[in-house]
RNA sequence: CGCGGGGUGGAGCAGUCUGGUAGCUCGUCGGGCUCAUAACCCGAAGGUCGUAGGUUCGAAUCCUGCCCCCGCAA
């Protein structure tokens, strides 16, 4: 079969690997331009470019593949089918008919539930308890398709969107193998997806984390979980000099008690966290990380930053 | 040359603007108090202030080069 795989980030770059280890003929990679990233911005090739470049296979990276050009270029490979996973851009129906057997995407949810952009996330900021991801047949409709194949992990107490990508970064390249191994009997008992049970996993923005201290401690506990490694949950103080003063919580948990002070108001400072009022509960804070510094657990923060995490005092 | 923050005993920070005795919280070690203690009291050790130069009577502090860490952008 000739594959072409399209995919951007590490996450995809796994699933790349999966194909060349399993021998699978990839005629050529799609992944986004290369992007201004990291300290300098200088222009990246992405963690898929990097791949395929290494494994010398042709790369393209065309802006949109809504053009003419794009699509003749993707259909002159004569590809039989088309893997897609974290690719980034829209494939126009023109494109989904070019594949023979169709375009595959691997997506990391349990579909119908978050569908979109950030399903991993997502999953962790309702409090699902499980995750997992599938293979569908893609269609014009944002994560719509027939779900060829599902593998299911549980979500733990202490995931976060870094830890559960890891879980699915060894489930997805697995579950592609089986499906490549077997596709006719895959797409032959595809199963449509519920369109009343699908919710939409919007994507995260750096606002969202803020965290809102009126919100209850369980629902800022997951935040905090769900937007590691990004945005991260970030709070403020207007105790901290630094023109950039956001504070980024890595690690929180929620402890019993309760107060009758505003949320936000620190109650309790000492070396097992920072205890904190919230609209519902009290939230203590195990690590964090300052302005310029790495993350730090409390007991550190504590001796260093008493102005800021003092017993009393705010954070916004 | 994209922008900004940081590097100070073992840990985390203050001090830098306005040059003049190395400071705070914690840890470590010793002693004391106590039935006892992670609590409290007393004391001690431990620092080429990232690095290389420059200015100066004198530099953690001012100037220049370099190294390392972090954030912005996705």
């Amino acid at each position: 079969m000739r594959i072409v795989f399209a995919g951007t980030p590490d996450f995809a770059a796994q699933h790349l690997q999966q194909l060349l280890d399993d021998s699978h003929q990839v005629v050529a990679v799609y992944t986004q331009p290369d992007r201004p990233a990291g300290r300098g911005k200088r222009p990246q090739p992405s963690a898929v470019k990097k791949l395929a470049i290494e494994h010398q296979l042709p790369v393209y990276q065309p802006e949109s593949l809504k053009s003419g050009d794009a699509q003749s270029d993707l259909a002159a490979l004569e590809p039989d089918v088309m893997v897609v996973v974290a690719y980034g851009l829209l494939l126009p129906q023109a494109v989904l008919d070019i594949p023979a057997r169709g375009c595959l995407n691997v997506h990391g949810s349990l579909l119908p539930r978050w569908r979109g952009a950030a399903p991993i996330q997502r999953a962790i900021w309702a409090g699902d308890l499980e995750s997992g991801v599938c293979i569908m047949q893609m269609e014009a409709g944002l994560d719509t398709g027939p779900v060829l194949h599902e593998q299911r992990c549980t979500i733990s107490p202490d995931e976060t969107s870094a830890s559960l990508y890891h879980k699915l970064e060894d489930l997805g390249p697995k579950a592609l193998t089986k499906v490549l191994a077997d596709l006719d009997t895959y797409q032959n008992q595809a199963q449509r997806q519920s369109d009343a049970e699908a919710t939409y996993a919007k994507k995260l923005t750096k606002q969202e984390g803020e965290i809102d201290w009126t919100q209850p401690a369980a629902f800022i506990e997951r935040c905090v979980r769900a937007f590691n490694p990004w945005p991260m949950s970030w709070c403020q103080s207007d105790n901290l000099k630094a023109q950039q003063n956001t504070i980024k919580i890595h690690a929180a948990e929620l402890v019993q008690g309760a107060s009758n002070e505003k949320p936000g108001t620190i109650i309790r400072s000492t070396q097992e966290g920072i205890d904190v009022v919230t609209g519902d509960g009290v939230l203590r804070i195990t690590s964090a990380q300052m302005p310029g510094k790495k993350a730090q657990p409390a007991s550190t923060l504590v001796n260093g930053y008493s102005n800021v995490f003092g017993q009393g005092l705010e954070l916004e």
